[in-house]
RNA sequence: GGGCGAUUAACUCAGUGGCUAGAGUGCCUCCCUUACAAGGAGGAAGUCGGGGGUUCGAAUCCCUUAUCGCCCA
């Protein structure tokens, strides 16, 4: 058997991936042929220029354990991977590239040649990211990857937007939105970046009208949107302006004449109380400018310049307009002070220019009656979120939800299925309508279609369903895989494309499925992955630590481990490379329990271990075996990731390793074959089970070893570890009188260790042990497994009483209710066993007070639990009697 | 301004009313014992952020406060 006493991820994760894919274990049996227990999972769709950062990772590995624990539980399990077009990253990439390699723009090679570049670049570059998911060991289905600008999915979006703008749920209007002076579009509100900056806060005089030499002196940060005011505000109980209210001033350089009105949004303690209002370039004066009445007027061409409105300083950048604009105010004596400030900047993800709120036309969806049965599928439980925190920032965006502006002044994405007639009457039309060809409801003919493409959001919000086949109501896959069962994502975005997941679901599936439109019934919000001093992980500090590094270095099972073993549900994750060792060091510590277990196996089938009639330590192993699944297969129906991966740690290592394995060596070499037959039994039984736990988490190595297994034993194995059913309770027990003995031994064998170490007497040197035991079923149990306790302890003779004095100069040690002498030379130095002893004796004296304390107290011994007081008296006896003797035997020394 | 989370050993974290508060890493001592030195055995190490309250009993529940972080406006 080649196996080496290093695991090495990197010979074995390709071929074993391969060998996945090629036998279609990642696509869900053909319909009929499954359980008809159908469980799906869509992945949240990455961007197309993507590239894996560690929160991928971290959301692969969950969803990845998810999916294959449902497989290997007879689920028919299907997860759908995807990316979707991202259509300004997309777009600010392939337009990068024109411009650095043929120094041209996108208007000047047109909208069509750009778009084939657009294409031939995801075509070369588009997979990147599911590469990488496939290096991790993601089980997706890749046959039914899915990509939002596929036909299949552009028909999607196209019968869902003529659906709602025949319901009268799409308008064109025009609104305030997010725009980009560099890009030249809007951009939603997760495209901004809030940035901190040094900035000023300028303090500019505007004259009152008819007051010479009199003033009202506003504050702002963006001198320059000034000549787009149409008020000044103050707030209604402000004694120093009151009596300006309905008076007017007068706009510097326009000669505007604009009111002074009272708002109670103005913060009377902030910069002089008095702002300047510009409904057409800020969100807070829009609405102020609503109230009162005021005119908007945009000042900004869409490449960010000063337009015809900008009087004397239009066709300037807004930051030369700044300069002069102030310079100016100097100049006139207009500019009371500058104060230098810090303060926070919307930057845009993609241009990092700043983003200007502009008044522009757009498309937009009425989201208030689509938000409703949204909000209801949490109130009825339909939608869960785990953790269940998230559930109330999902509602809350959701109550108090906005007009979504869907339209994009770009070329990469759906473009908007809207013909115009020559009055400019608009119709949505699921067919492409030709121009000339008459209007569908005028008859005028269409002159044009709408330039703009939709936001990237109005694809991925029929993911769900649309991945399946809809609109297609028939698709099989919709009517077998829909609704799915769980979606993992981060918070981030809950409101962008959770809430409108669940939206589009009752918007668009057929009322027939009642609650079942619902596209998920759990939402798993995952933990955000941090460096090591707590801050986010991004590229433009980078702090990031690279997945595929980590792979590289330790394998794709260390990484998934670790993430798991370091991310307790919905904690967020504090990430240096070397927390990934200790997934790595599990790593091989399984594949060397595996190793030692192979060794043994000696090619033959051995019978199962166990039984009533069995040994001490098989009945035991089996038994914390069968709680170990139990345990397991729990969390992972909770989706509680990170106790199944602990309590697989503990198991593996503390109890099969440490104790298990260590107990049965002798028995592998001895003379009593039945007994070494039953060893091997077990073993093989235990870590075939242990190779199924374990394999939603590790699945690379276990399936490695699950092959080398079932060769060991020469036998045909009865499927891929990837596909063979879960590890059944069937032949375990849970046998607690086992458990019990066990403990006893453990007591004594971590007694005669203790001694040996303390007094450096040696690992291995032959020792005589005499045990003191007063109660006779402890004695018992000693007794009947003295020989196994003897092996273990390496000790040459081992004598059991009733009561025993301590021999001369002997060490001792106290486990549990009785003594351990270990006569040794009077050379040997105890001085450190003493301190052990007195260190527990203290221990054990404050804990006995503690519980005498409990005791004594008469309103615990009648309100407490009668099963708390009864196990706090058996408490005290025990402690009692250990204290007792280690007193005792203290006053010896 | 509103909401949420965190604060437990030197570090990173478990521990939602009752065993003597645990784990991994690090630290100290010993051991290359043929599964594994990416290992084994043992040891030291915590007034559970501060204050108050509820309770027979609080790391755990409530209030308050401090510090850090995230989200929203």
């Amino acid at each position: 058997m080649d196996l080496s006493t290093r695991y090495s991820p990197k010979d074995i994760e390709g071929p074993i991936y391969a060998a996945w894919e090629a036998s279609g274990a990642f696509q869900p049996p053909a319909g009929g042929e499954g359980s008809g227990k159908p469980f799906t999972i869509v992945m949240p769709p990455p961007n197309v220029t993507g590239r894996l950062h560690m929160g991928h990772a971290l959301n692969g590995t969950i969803q990845d354990i998810v999916i294959r624990h449902r497989r290997k539980s007879g689920y028919d399990a299907l997860w759908i991977p995807g990316t979707d077009h991202a259509g300004i990253a997309t777009q600010a990439v392939v337009e990068k590239q024109l411009s650095s390699e043929e120094g041209k723009t996108r208007e000047d090679i047109g909208r069509e040649a750009f778009l084939a570049r657009v294409w031939a670049w995801k075509e070369e570059h588009g997979d990147i990211i599911l590469e990488q998911f496939r290096r991790l060991g993601c089980s997706c289905d890749w046959t039914r990857t899915a990509f939002t600008m596929d036909p299949a999915l552009s028909a999607a979006v196209r019968e869902a937007f003529v659906r709602l703008f025949d319901q009268g749920l799409i308008y064109r209007g025009a609104r305030l939105v997010n725009w980009d002076c560099v890009l030249k579009t809007a951009i939603s509100d997760d495209e901004i970046e809030y940035v901190e900056r040094k900035g000023k806060l300028w303090y500019i005089r505007y004259p009152l009208t008819g007051r010479e030499g009199e003033f009202i002196v506003v504050a702002t940060t963006r001198p320059e949107t000034m000549l787009g005011d149409t008020g000044v505000a103050v707030h209604p109980d402000d004694e120093r302006y009151r009596s300006l209210v309905g008076t007017t001033c007068v706009l510097p350089f326009l000669e505007r004449e604009i009111p002074i009105v009272a708002d109670d949004t103005v913060e009377p303690e902030l910069g002089t109380g008095a702002v300047k209002v510009t409904p057409g370039h800020d969100p807070a004066d829009y609405e102020r400018g609503a109230r009162h009445g005021l005119p908007i007027i945009g000042i900004l061409n869409p490449d960010g310049t000063i337009n015809e409105q900008g009087g004397p300083f239009a066709g300037l950048s807004r930051e030369e307009a700044r300069k002069r604009i102030v310079a100016q105010l100097d100049e006139r004596g207009l500019l009371e002070r500058v104060e230098d400030i810090v303060h926070k900047v919307s930057l845009s993800d993609r241009s990092k220019s700043p983003v200007e709120p502009l008044v522009s036309e757009q498309w937009f969806v009425k989201m208030q009656q689509l938000a409703e049965p949204a909000i209801q599928a949490l109130a009825e439980g339909t939608l869960k979120f785990r953790p269940e925190r998230w559930g109330r920032v999902y509602l809350s965006w959701l109550e108090h939800v906005h007009d979504w502006c869907i339209s994009r002044q770009l070329w990469w994405g759906h473009r908007i299925p809207v013909w115009y007639d020559e009055e400019g009457v608009p119709v949505a039309s699921k067919t492409d309508l030709e121009i000339g060809s008459p209007h569908p409801r005028t008859g005028r003919p269409i002159v044009r279609r709408d330039p703009d493409v939709l936001d990237t959001w109005a694809s991925s919000w029929l993911w769900p369903f649309a991945t399946l086949g809809w609109p297609n109501e028939d698709a099989p896959d919709l009517a077998r895989f829909y609704p799915t069962q769980f979606l993992s994502t981060a918070r981030e975005i809950i409101y962008l494309w959770v809430a409108r997941m669940v939206m589009a679901g009752y918007a668009f599936l057929p009322e027939s499925l009642g609650k079942d439109r619902n596209p998920f019934t759990t939402c798993y919000i995952h933990a955000t992955v941090l460096d090591a001093k707590g801050r986010r992980m991004s590229k433009s500090a980078g702090n990031g630590i690279d997945p595929l590094d980590m792979i590289e270095k330790y394998g794709a099972d260390a990484v998934r481990y670790s993430l798991i073993l370091l991310t307790k549900e919905g904690q967020d994750v504090k990430l240096a490379t070397d927390r990934f060792e200790q997934g790595s060091r599990f790593c091989n510590k399984v594949w060397n329990a595996a190793r030692f277990v192979m060794m043994n196996l000696d090619g033959e089938r051995a019978p199962a271990g166990g039984g009533p009639g069995g040994a001490l330590e098989d009945r035991w192993i089996l038994s914390r075996l069968l709680r170990c699944r139990d345990e397991v297969s729990a969390a992972l129906e909770e989706y509680r990731f990170n106790d199944a991966a602990t309590t697989l740690y503990r198991f593996v290592w503390n109890d099969f390793c440490d104790w298990y394995v260590e107990m049965v060596k002798a028995r592998l070499t001895g003379a009593d074959a039945a007994s070494a037959a039953s060893a091997r039994g077990t073993l093989a039984r235990v870590l075939a089970d242990v190779l199924g736990l374990l394999h939603p988490f590790t699945p690379f190595m276990t399936e490695k070893l699950w092959a080398m297994l079932w060769e060991t034993l020469g036998e045909e194995p009865p499927a891929a570890l990837i596909t063979a059913p879960w590890p059944a309770a069937e032949g375990l027990a849970l046998d607690e009188a086992a458990e019990a003995e066990m403990e006893l031994i453990q007591d004594l064998v971590g007694a005669i260790r203790r001694v040996r170490s303390l007094t450096m007497v040696g690992e291995r040197k032959p020792l005589t042990a005499i045990l003191s035991v007063p109660r006779e079923d402890e004695r018992r149990v000693l007794e009947k497994y003295a020989e196994t306790a003897r092996s273990l302890a390496f000790l040459e003779r081992l004598e059991i009483r009733e009561h025993a004095e301590r021999p001369a100069n002997s060490a001792v040690a106290v486990a549990g209710g009785f003594e351990t002498f270990v006569p040794l030379g009077d050379d040997v130095d105890m001085a450190k066993l003493k301190d052990v002893l007195e260190n527990r004796a203290s221990k054990v004296r404050s804990a006995i007070e503690g519980v005498g304390r409990k005791l004594a107290n008469k309103a615990f011994v009648e309100r407490a639990d009668p099963d708390v007081v009864a196990s706090e008296r058996r408490r005290e006896g025990e402690l009692g009697l250990e204290l007792e003797l280690l007193e005792r035997n203290l006053a010896g020394f």
